[in-house]
RNA sequence: GAGCCGUUAGCUCAGCCGGUAGAGCAUCUGACUUUUAAUCAGAGGGUCGGCAGUUCGAACCUGCCACGGCUCACCA
């Protein structure tokens, strides 16, 4: 291919001693006649496989078994002598070492070993044995050069480590990092056994619902917007998938969920992206002890895939998943902490005198409900170890959750906490289109009292309701954290294959 | 948004009181027919994140900027 030589020497300027030599290996390669980007390749056997299946049999019963095997990847480590050399080769499974002869594979296929550099791809033909030392290896008799790599890799004993570039250039880290490759391995596990859970033992239907709202409703947070050209309206991306899959339950559809991003244009740290995906699923006649039971369930599929007793350690602390989890009201546990009791009724008055007493803080806006959840977040919260159900949260934040039949103060909603931090929501659904909108209203008077959060009214959600809606059991849950609870991973950025950075400008 | 910390070779990191930059891996040359962070001998490789300032002299001190990390705040 023809390139401009001014913009070659400016290519040329920018590269370091290692680039150079490895462009001046890919013009060797095309000199021999063999392309430096090479096409199909069929290898017959994983890294992983061979290690299954021959690494019990000694050096001698390999030698016996005499099985010829073709493997190919990266190549990741390389070491040896003049006439004979060892090499590592990474494919999407694992390791393999390679063991290659000059004597065997002849002048020119030992040369074009001897040229290629780590990061280079390679395809190997060869006999599984057993070195002198006992590690499992292809003793290679023919070589394929399949791609070059024009840019040396990371350190291949510390890996990558600079976590800025771990997460840009994640490719690097999945290369060099064997635990951050098994830790996304383990994140389509755990949402394929998520998945499975639902469909098969609890006969849900999966669904897919849109991504640009008219309005952003079902959480409260603030939106990003955009523009849509065509119809020129302004459309907000999803903050949660709830109106939406109520309207389908109202279709009859009866037990539906969808696993989806919901972007939420809000700060940023190690519990939280800008871009995230959350489960939700909803249940008609269900109410949220039934969800109660379904989470459990959610949760000790979701564990198998790294565990088989259900203890999990997180960041030095371990938990045990398969107990049943505690529940809680979460009038009692305050209680229990801070001997606040809340159970009587009270004005506002009386709370903020109680709110005065303990230095929480609070709003002019806040209404009792408001100030127990705040005793909640700030004496209880962080308390919990073992996974706690949380339930009975006041009505005032809780817009969408059914009035507990008993106590009107309180709705029958929950939320899941282990190791101080939330990782479901749930309620009974509130279907009663009259309550929904006074609720709507209350959010409404809340935003214009100061709360940029609280959500708008959503006629058309209530129009859905008034055609009548089962009681249903709905459920929340941030799959990310999930996973990092799962695979112990100190930031969300662990999980996310590319999470939200800044962009860089002058890049090489 | 605030505070603290970081940014030095492709990667991982040193660099003392301000005196013109170092190691290991990687790369290059040579030796070596069972190595596994291979070994041995030699060599090359730097806009010390950027821009200003202080100073005879700045990787180091000061200011501003960029990006990142941690903590806090915010956050159904």
């Amino acid at each position: 291919m023809a390139q401009d030589p001014k913009q070659k020497r400016k290519q040329e300027r920018q590269m370091n001693d290692q680039m150079r030599v490895r462009h001046e290996k890919m013009d060797e390669l095309r000199e021999e006649g063999i392309d430096p980007f090479g096409h199909e390749f069929k290898p017959t056997a994983l890294a992983k496989d061979l290690t299954e299946e021959y690494d019990k049999y000694s050096k001698e019963e390999l030698e016996e078994k005499d099985v010829t095997v073709t493997i190919a990847g990266r190549m990741v480590a390389k070491r040896g002598s003049g006439k004979v050399g060892f090499a590592d080769i990474l494919d999407r499974s694992g390791r393999m070492q390679i063991y290659i002869r000059k004597d065997v594979v002849g002048e020119e296929k030992y040369h074009i070993f001897k040229r290629s550099d780590i990061g280079d791809f390679l395809g190997f033909t060869g006999e599984v044995i057993k070195t002198d030392m006992g590690q499992l290896t292809v003793r290679v008799t023919d070589v394929t050069f399949l791609s070059k790599a024009l840019r040396p890799l990371p350190d291949k004993f510390h890996g990558l480590q600079n976590k800025e570039q771990k997460y840009r250039q994640r490719y690097l880290d999945l290369i060099s990092n064997r635990e951050s490759f098994d830790r996304f391995q383990n994140r389509a596990k755990i949402i394929s056994a998520i998945r499975n859970f639902l469909d098969n033992e609890m006969d849900f239907t999966e669904v897919e619902t849109p991504v640009l709202h008219a309005s952003a409703g079902g959480a409260s947070a603030r939106p990003f917007i955009t523009h849509h050209n065509a119809l020129d309206i302004q459309l907000y991306l999803r903050i949660a998938l709830e109106l939406h899959l109520k309207r389908l339950i109202v279709g009859g559809m009866g037990r539906v969920y969808e696993i989806g991003r919901v972007f939420r244009n809000e700060g940023m740290d190690k519990e939280h992206n800008p871009e995230f995906t959350e489960l939700e699923s909803y249940a008609a006649y269900f109410d949220f002890k039934d969800v109660m039971d379904e989470t459990e369930g959610i949760f000790r599929a979701a564990a198998k895939v790294v565990t088989d007793d259900g203890k999990v350690t997180y960041q030095g602390n371990e938990i045990d998943l398969d107990k049943p989890f505690k529940r809680v009201h979460m009038v009692d546990a305050i209680k229990e902490v801070t001997g606040v009791d809340f159970w009587p009724e009270m004005t506002i008055d009386e709370a903020r005198k109680l709110a005065d007493e303990h230095h929480v803080k609070y709003e002019s806006y806040w209404k009792v409900g408001h100030i127990i959840n705040e005793f909640f977040e700030e004496f209880v919260e962080s308390t919990i170890v073992d996974p706690t159900f949380v339930y009975g949260h006041p009505i005032e934040i809780s817009p969408l959750a059914k009035k507990n039949a008993d106590d009107p103060r309180f709705t029958d909603r929950f939320e899941l906490y282990i190791l101080g931090n939330e990782y479901a929501n749930a309620f009974s659904e509130l279907n009663d289109p009259i309550d929904q909108r006074q609720r709507f209203e209350a959010q409404v008077a809340e935003r214009e009292a100061g709360n940029d959060e609280a959500q708008g009214i959503d006629e058309d959600f209530i129009k859905a309701l008034e055609y009548g809606m089962p009681p249903t059991g709905g459920l929340g849950i941030g799959i990310d954290r999930l996973v990092m609870l799962l695979t112990d991973a100190p930031s969300i950025r662990d999980v996310l294959l590319f999470p939200t950075m800044r962009p860089e400008e002058d890049q090489d």
